[in-house]
DNA sequence: TGGCTACATGTAGCAAGACGACGTGTAGAC
DNA sequence: GTCTACACGTCGTCTTGCTACATGTAGCCA
C-alpha cells in the first residue's frame, strides 16, 4: 500500500487492534500484519510514538511487564478509548461513503 | 468530517471530478460540494494548491479562459491523469479492504 | 454612488503526523 | 562468539492540508 495512505487512519488502526485484549508494542505490529495479511507492516518509528500519542490522550493506558528476562510495556484501552474507537469507526464508515461516493459516481 | 482525513486522497478526488470533463478551481470546489451532498466544501488554500501540483505532475492540463469578464484557469485529465486515476481508484479500493478488514475484525 | 454578495484565483506560513535512520539492550540458537 | 528475533525508543525530515490574507470582476439593490 501506498506509504503515508495511513495518515489520520492510524490512531483507529491501534485503538481497533487493542479492542478487547492488552497487547505490547511489538505484538501490535505483528497483529496488524495478521490482521492485513501483511499489508500492513508499521515501522516501529510510527508506531511507538503513535502509542504514545494515545497515552498522553487517555485512549490507552499502559504498564510494563517482564517477560523471560525482556521488558515489554503492555497497553490496553481505557474507557474513555472505548468511546474513542466507537467513534473512529462511525468516522471511517462517513468516510468512506464520502470519498467512496466521490470516486465512484 | 474531521478534518485532514483527506490527507493522501485529495488528489483522487480532484482526478475523479475531473473525469470525462473539463472545470475550473472554483466549479470543482462546488462538485464536489454537490456529489458529497455537501460534505466535503474544501477550502481554496487546500484546492488551488493542489491543482498546481497534480498540473506539476502531469496529470493535469490547464488553459486561461475569460467568460463574462472573469478569468478562469479550466483543468482536464491528461492521459496520464486518467491513468493515475485509474491507480489511484485501485488503490482505495485496497486501502478501504486493508483498513476496514482490521476496524471490523 | 456605494456597498454587498457571488464569482474567481492565488500565496505564505503553520501544524500534524507518518516515516526512515539510528541507537540500545536481552535471549537463544548455531 | 556471532547472528537473529525480540523489544523499546528518539530525532529529523518531508509532505500536505488548512487558516488567513490579498486581489480583482460582475451584478444587484438601496
Amino acid at each position: 500500500m501506498k506509504a503515508d495512505t495511513l495518515r489520520g487512519h492510524l490512531d483507529a488502526l491501534l485503538l481497533a487492534v487493542l479492542d478487547g485484549r492488552k497487547l505490547h508494542g511489538y505484538a501490535i505490529i505483528e497483529a496488524l500484519q495478521l490482521r492485513s495479511d501483511g499489508a500492513l507492516d508499521l515501522p516501529t518509528g510510527t508506531v511507538y510514538p503513535a502509542l504514545r500519542r494515545l497515552e498522553r490522550a487517555g485512549w490507552l493506558a499502559s504498564e510494563w511487564d517482564v517477560v523471560s528476562g525482556r521488558k515489554r510495556r503492555t497497553y490496553r484501552l481505557t474507557r474513555s478509548g472505548e468511546q474513542a474507537l466507537a467513534a473512529e469507526r462511525a468516522d471511517w464508515r462517513e468516510f468512506t461513503a464520502v470519498i467512496g461516493g466521490v470516486l465512484e459516481a
